[in-house]
DNA sequence: CGCATTGTGTCGCGTTCTCGACAGTCTGGG
DNA sequence: CCCAGACTGTCGAGAACGCGACACAATGCG
């Protein structure tokens, strides 16, 4: 699998970028940036998911948005240099690859495409977060319980989603007695199986019919603005 | 009062928008794009404020971010064609400029200053939405009301602002039996006085504790990033 | 193997908010 | 002036979720 952003690159713009591209692994867990954090590197993930969690005061840390394949970490600094207003960090082990700011930011100056490729995938961004600003008042833990575990589940190549309810009850913001209640009755139904900090997603259209309409409206954007 | 971005124009960028300019008045309630709609009019509020909300299918519309005089409507259209991806509407009467999309864009061409304040509008309009998306997650209606009206108090020059309670439970994607009962609380409290249709704020300090912190944050973004 | 750590299941109470219903009040237009 | 429509106040049942506490199970490490 190979980030859609870099695949879609004609061969005369790959030329701008492919040079200093390094190719990574990420860890679970690994913290790519913090709020202030200067954004010195750019992530093209070729799988896996990376969050953007918005921080608190009180040290709550919740999810605001997703970077998966087709998209990039960080690419706003494409245009100009930024600084971070959230914590990316690293949801499902990632290969990815990986410029800097600086360097991409040089091939953004040269390429109409890929200004346009960055355009888009702001514009991308921004529908994915005010969605969630909307499922986040309106819609039940249950259903985007689901959304989150979909979301995921298209940006990886399996069907085993390694995440402990305490950090999955942090995405959704809501308490982790909460989170075991909702997994356990996605249990019974046969959706999925739960077992000490991985997921098995065995009944894909289940969780479909149990999300909220925030699901499609996403994907539908992300397809809309995005290529592949 | 003046649109801080039009404000803080150099006079030879100024010259390059400025014979485009047209000066309208908004009336309260005016639907200025749905969602799909082309992004083909720029609106610089001189005062009041603007609404982007996320429509829901079951027709529900909850605001996700905020347009006053420290930015401008379809900003983004800037840059390339766009459509727009909520709805946008007039929340207290309004003078605003005008300009269409392409003059903008033409401009945007020309002028380096210009690019800068559209990328960092953009990037104000994408905190302010993340903080939103954890601040519907995690705090109560009442603190969310509070940083509603502050918000909205901020960018008017006055000390009352028309809006009814049924309409404000749109706003905050909850029903209106909650915000008559909240706005009640905040009455008695002394902070605001509600009467049909309209409310005075008495006590901006005292709605000020009562708010949560997600008030601040979004503020202090715009003046980071935004002239003004 | 034994132990400490980490993750999960469960219970119970309290609060917040939903949802539906209905009555009362203000306002503008005919 | 009166009426229709719009807005607000109130009530009550119930669902969803927060929050703290605790027991138990799995894992990794010495």
């Amino acid at each position: 699998m190979q980030n859609r952003l870099l695949a879609a690159l004609p061969p005369a713009e790959y030329g701008l970028v492919g040079p200093y591209l390094t190719h990574i692994e990420l860890p679970r867990g690994r913290l790519l940036y913090d709020p202030g954090d200067p954004i010195d590197t750019v992530y093209f993930p070729h799988d896996g998911v990376i969050s953007l969690m918005t921080l608190m005061d009180n040290g709550a840390a919740i999810e605001s948005a997703t970077i998966g394949p087709e998209g990039a970490l960080g690419l706003m600094a494409a245009v100009a240099p930024r600084a971070s207003m959230s914590r990316a960090i690293v949801q499902t082990p990632c290969r990815a690859a990986r410029i800097t700011a600086a360097q991409l930011h040089g091939a953004w100056q040269k390429s109409p495409a890929i200004r346009q490729f960055v355009d888009n995938h702001t514009e991308a961004l921004f529908g994915h977060a005010i969605q969630s600003v909307a499922c986040n008042a309106l819609h039940s833990v249950e259903a985007r319980f689901c959304r989150w575990l979909l979301t995921c589940h298209d940006r990886i190549s399996d069907n085993t989603v390694a995440l402990t309810q305490e950090f999955l009850a942090d995405m959704l913001g809501v308490q982790r007695t909460t989170v075991t209640a909702v997994a356990r009755a996605l249990q019974e139904r046969g959706y999925i199986r739960y077992r000490r900090g991985i997921v098995d997603i065995i009944d894909r259209d289940g969780l479909e019919a149990m999300t909220c309409e925030c699901y499609g409206v996403v994907k539908r954007t992300y397809e809309r603005l995005l290529p592949g």
